[in-house]
DNA sequence: CGGTCACCGCATGCATACAAGATGCATCGA
DNA sequence: TCGATGCATCTTGTATGCATGCGGTGACCG
């Protein structure tokens, strides 16, 4: 369905140079060119412009007038901001399902169960882009339970933000996985049961866990570093 | 400074359209072209495309592939999508904030005082424009004070949709001024005794008050209206 | 008289051409 | 030697031309 034979040049430039932000090839800090991406791509510059545009909105890459693209570099600062919008959002979800009619909470409550379930299997298989994909499932399904347009959109962006996030710290041992696949368990457990603080709390332990992972230092409490303003 | 003479020929077809589809110039569900718009400006085409590229992003247009664009229309869903994203976001913001060092929330709360009496001013002056510009300030100077980008930028597309939501329903009789006044300072109060569930509590007042200006009901006095949760 | 199909206008998608700004370097002068 | 200046080059910004695809209209056929 998706072949790429019958997708526009725009989305092409557009996907293929997402996937090389978001994957490593181009690393932050480079600055690209539209020229480049064209003949890379055998297509002529309007459609890669349009790509760049939208990749600017994304805050992926960052346009300089007359000088080129910079992919932008996570900074702390990114990093953090993510964290706490996806902390927001996915928090918004779990206390509005907390809030909603248990019929409503338990359907969603047995999707998030099966999306656990296959990332359960895809752990033991030992099968990482499922794990990931299970990863990316299990929050989706949650914020989509919240049915706000605006917020989904968002998150959507925001994941894609965080995957390049992880790229800097591939040192997640193979210890990381089960404490995810616990964490997940644990915000399903709680949202079960309905008791939405408990279930924000989980989240936040869990998005804790991950700040850690990426900036590789457990954030405690303090963290008043540089925050100058 | 902001002279349209030092304005690239994209950035004026962007501003030019967005301001017409947000004053009600192009009214929702409209159907405009490139061809239009780049002869209304004296332009090519090719920069109109990336405004309406653009603008598409926002949420503002929806693009159909050779037909045109079409000025989206705002729908009951819609409306409740951006209060329901900016009581979030604000909501978050106050929270934040009241979970800060006193001297910092000082500072804002002075700030947001200031504002305060610029908009009592123009209340006083009955200056419309510059009570409108008050209020902006006034929620965007809130979110402002969490630092983070991420989530201003959200908020700087969500006040855009409110803007235009708030044209089909100009019936806010000359009540609503004050009405929308004395919520602010509520909100401000709260935040000055760093009392963060009162001050989330008067920001929904003060949204719901708006949901019921937009959608023509007035919520009535106990605002029981749409509960959820 | 109703339905179908071919044709035509219109709008976009993409390619190409041209203009203008910015950078870096080589050169020139003090 | 060091700093200023002018040029070569690169990249974006905008305009224009052509191909493609969709929709509506009107003629034609059953």
């Amino acid at each position: 369905m998706t072949g790429t034979g019958g997708m526009s040049a725009k989305e092409r430039a557009y996907r293929d140079t997402k996937a090389r932000i978001l994957d490593g090839s181009l690393p932050g800090g480079d600055l690209i060119t539209e020229g480049q991406v064209a003949d890379a791509l055998a297509m002529s510059r309007t459609p890669v412009r349009e790509a760049f545009l939208r990749l600017e909105a994304e805050g992926l890459l960052r346009l300089f007038p007359k000088r080129g693209a910079l992919v932008v570099a996570v900074s702390p600062s990114e990093v953090e901001a993510v964290l706490e919008a996806r902390e927001l959002v996915e928090g918004h979800a779990l206390t509005k399902l907390c809030g909603s009619p248990e019929a409503d909470r338990a359907v969603v409550a047995d999707a998030l169960h099966e999306v656990l379930d296959i990332q359960r299997a895809a752990l033991a298989a030992e099968d990482e882009p499922a794990f990931a994909e299970a990863d990316r499932r299990f929050h989706i399904t949650l914020v989509e339970s919240a049915r706000n347009m605006i917020l989904l959109e968002l998150y959507a962006s925001l994941r894609d933000r965080q995957l390049r996030m992880n790229l800097g710290s591939l040192d997640r041992g193979p210890h990381r996985p089960h404490e995810i696949l616990a964490q997940h368990e644990a915000i399903v457990d709680a949202l079960g049961r309905g008791v939405a603080d408990e279930a924000v709390l989980r989240l936040r332990e869990h998005l804790d866990a991950t700040r850690g992972a990426v900036v590789g230092r457990t954030a405690g409490a303090g963290g008043a570093s540089a925050l100058g303003r």
